[in-house]
DNA sequence: GTAGCTGCAAACTCTTTGCAACTCT
DNA sequence: AGAGTTGCAAAGAGTTTGCAGCTAC
């Protein structure tokens, strides 16, 4: 039973084929996937799966906090499994997604936040770029 | 002639009833109105405006750059003019939107961007939090 | 055994679009 | 005059949901 699995069963959810499929995608995708995404790469392993499922999944696992939801301004959600903590430049002309990660940041973001009287509980940032020739 | 009537102008688009009401309504909006709202605004002063222009027209002031699209990941958008540059911090228990500046944040943004190999384009902050007691 | 999960299809929400009529310039 | 704009209604995309049957615990 790997870890993910573990976190969910904790969570008193049941552990069914269709949510061991899911997560072992989620554990092997090294990108992004959408919605989509991720129902196709089920499909290929559970061709009985529905997208009804998918959704389900990703939302209860958004929930539990194991994932993260991401909106690119494309008009559809992304998923991630939320591990390490980082964020993302968007190449503009290519759409491809780079990760990348900064504690000075951090450390400004929960700054701000206590200055403006808040305690920091989520946050998101984006940047969207154009590769540097 | 207002200023935003302006760039409009300068942009090509022709000046209409609708557009100078959808306008004077962002020109008057301190907050960040959905497409619903900015509708019904602009309705109370031009019962025949149709939703499909504020779409229409929200779009492309979008794409002049006079407007931001907002998702503060409510599966809808929020718009607002696009006249200083700031953030927002979201709060989790009311829903109230508190916008901010910060010089530092913005050198930080550009050197993440630039020790990628990248041009930095556009980028959204969204800080989500609960107000400390 | 039973509460929870699933697939299916229908429904829902937000947004876009085709079209004929109209209106800025 | 003519290109651009509008309202309407229909269509589109993404997502959610009601329900009857199934399954993990």
């Amino acid at each position: 039973m790997s870890n993910l699995e573990e976190l969910c069963a904790q969570a008193g959810l049941k552990m069914t084929g269709q949510r061991r499929t899911i997560l072992k995608v989620l554990g092997e995708s090294a990108d992004h996937p959408s919605v989509e995404d991720v129902y196709a790469r089920t499909k290929s392993m559970d061709p009985s799966i529905s997208i009804a499922t998918v959704y389900r999944t990703l939302s209860l696992l958004d929930e539990l906090d194991l994932v993260i939801r991401h909106e690119f301004q494309e008009g559809y959600s992304r998923y991630e499994l939320n591990w390490d903590h980082h964020h993302h430049l968007i190449d503009l002309e290519t759409g491809k997604v780079i990760e990348f990660q900064n504690d000075e940041l951090e450390k400004l973001k929960e700054k701000i936040a206590r200055d403006l009287g808040y305690e920091l509980v989520d946050h998101r940032l984006e940047l969207y770029g154009r590769k540097l020739k």
